[in-house]
DNA sequence: CAGATTCTTGACCGATTGGTCAGGTTCGGT
DNA sequence: ACCGAACCTGACCAATCGGTCAAGAATCTG
């Protein structure tokens, strides 16, 4: 009985959660690279290996298709941005945000170029209640910056053009990578080239924000 | 004679040049917004005020007329981005390089976004010319900033990716500018905003970089 | 003024779009 | 074995897509 119940879901779960599974990643590629409106469910169906009726059977709509991979990609984010405190150590706070900002343009590129479609788009599916989030969220890191410059432990830079400056030039290596590679010959980010860009973003924003580091070796 | 001839001319390309200028900035809008293939002409149409088959008439095709922003947006960028030399001052150099770029985002976003949507979407209507000739322009200052290192005039970095630190941290002003004007709870981003988000990014991006400015009141 | 050129614009075309719908197949439970 | 639920998928629909074309109006030129 027991075992009989657990094989019925199994089963179900695996078909419906395995195809679902396959139609967010085929849909996040194709959002990313066109955008709402210029993505079709067609080049998402074909992208999944799935009829384009069968696509629609398991999400409904491109609508909503389009917002479980916007909420998806909000809380992949959400995941990994961790809670700050004045007494925490200006160096060490900076670092991990840049490079987790910098973890997830690498593991998730497709997240975050469909984010910047979304933004390119005016935001249109965002809710003001997200952007209020995400005010609350800047603003409460912006206090922290500003005690930590009272305190002089950083210099008394601008703390929301600080994230910013953050946001723009860890998701740059996800938005722009077609360029970058073009650019500098590669074929692709690897490992040591997501490394040294983390290295280099850390080392000159946080000298460029009066923030000595300490060494360690 | 001489009067009739200017009269005739003027009289023709006014009607050719003032349309064409309408759809280019129309054009402009809708692909800044949804990339090339979210943009349809009959959007562009509607925002120039035209019907669509004038709009044709005039530009031909959608490619044309995609093909004819992408070049203008690059000469843009090309007009106003100087050549340097290691005799040059490290200092004045990138702060000229930041502000002129600052420049842009905020006299052209929407060619900013028209190019951010270009790679979004994989540079598909990019030659590899173009990115050739942006290779070798990054690689030129690239040298330039070895130089500069190797003459103790700022630290060693990596000089490509401080140019990746700079064009995205610039950029972002125009192509994030929803999300900022929605978290900074602004209507728009004035002179004053450009001007202190300039002034930031100078200030850091130089400091980070290990280049002393010259104070000057 | 007449003819050539430019401009305007709706009708039309085949292809594609986001869906809806219906019917058949597969699976699971009784 | 039967029935209901889940899955699959092609046909179909109205609307939109990038264009073409033709006809009339406006403008230009000699």
């Amino acid at each position: 009985m027991n075992k009989d119940e657990t094989s019925n879901v199994s089963s179900e779960a695996t078909i419906r959660e395995r195809n679902q599974a396959r139609i967010l990643e085929a849909a996040e590629s194709v959002f990313a690279r066109h955008g709402y409106r210029g993505a079709s469910i067609q080049a998402i169906a074909a992208a999944a290996g799935l009829p384009k009726s069968n696509v629609l059977y398991y999400v409904g709509s491109k609508r909503k298709l389009y917002l479980t991979l916007l909420e998806r990609t909000m809380q992949r984010w959400n995941a990994m941005l961790s809670d700050i405190d004045a007494d925490d150590d200006p160096a060490q706070v900076l670092e991990a945000f840049i490079r987790s900002k910098m973890a997830l343009s690498q593991t998730h590129p497709q997240s975050s170029r469909l984010f910047a479609n979304e933004i390119l788009h005016g935001a249109p599916f965002l809710k003001e209640s997200l952007f209020d989030e995400m005010q609350t969220w800047v603003d409460s890191r912006a206090q922290v910056f500003r005690q930590w410059a009272d305190r002089g432990l950083m210099d008394p830079v601008d703390p929301v053009w600080l994230i910013f400056l953050i946001w723009s030039a860890t998701q740059h290596y996800a938005d722009f990578e077609t360029q970058i590679l073009a650019i500098t010959g590669r074929e692709a980010l690897g490992d040591e080239d997501y490394r040294r860009a983390s290295d280099f973003l850390c080392e000159v924003i946080l000298k460029g924000c009066g923030i000595r580091t300490r060494e360690t070796t």
